[in-house]
DNA sequence: CCCTTATATAAGTTAATACTTATATGATTG
DNA sequence: CAATCATATAAGTATTAACTTATATAAGGG
């Protein structure tokens, strides 16, 4: 693990965009599982457009992938992209957001979608 | 290894630091050995004042300590810093620079200090 | 002591970034 | 198809960031 080399651009790519507090909380739970982008709105401190600005820069980063379910949108972590498991590892050295996803279903905020 | 968990904000501090593609390149030299800031503006693509800056940042975010050695100032990594196990995570799994300083002493612009 | 070398800081500029509010798009449902 | 919910985009703003040039500080060597 970690043993294969990354070019320096594409990696400092990839920390830039989890550089930013709020993307990496994002990515986090986006980890955790699929998150759609009106759970991360409850679970970040952050206004909607904000959510959804940051998760276009991770998608055009290639963090991520997303896929519409119905008329919610799913973000997941893109497993292929160069930098995946150097962001496993990082990901991996944080606390858990387990009980705040806990907390989520908790509360019936989570979304189940059967599509 | 990256078994302890460390604040998610230092993390993200970390991240962002090590998330522009200069400062990266910085790190993996003085990863690689402590360098003193002459050897890094022959190594990178950047003006004194530049390199002086983005050192400042490195050092005010914990993750190199200073030392003046007569006229010059060397920086390393700072191995107490919470993030330092990620960072070697990180920096290892980059393509090795370990040509880059080969040349450099080659064309003999590589500082030797005996203090 | 000057003079040079090494490094840091100051000040200014340009560009990027992270938000905000307002609005548009897209899907679901009654 | 109108109303609603979910999401994206547009436009504007304030802050931060990464440089540049110029200058200051600091140490070492005739």
């Amino acid at each position: 693990m970690a043993l294969q080399t990354q070019t320096v651009q594409q990696t400092s790519q990839t920390l830039k965009l989890l550089g930013d507090y709020n993307r990496l909380r994002m990515m986090q739970f986006i980890y955790e599982r699929e998150c759609c982008v009106c759970e991360l709105v409850e679970l970040i401190n952050l206004s909607q457009p904000a959510i959804s600005q940051h998760l276009r820069k991770l998608r055009d980063g290639g963090l991520v992938m997303e896929q519409r379910k119905g008329s919610w949108v799913f973000y997941r972590m893109n497993e292929d992209h160069t930098t995946f498991n150097l962001m496993k590892e990082i990901l991996q050295s944080l606390p858990s957001v387990q009980s705040e996803l806990d907390e989520l279903e908790q509360d019936g905020l989570n979304v189940i979608c059967h599509k």
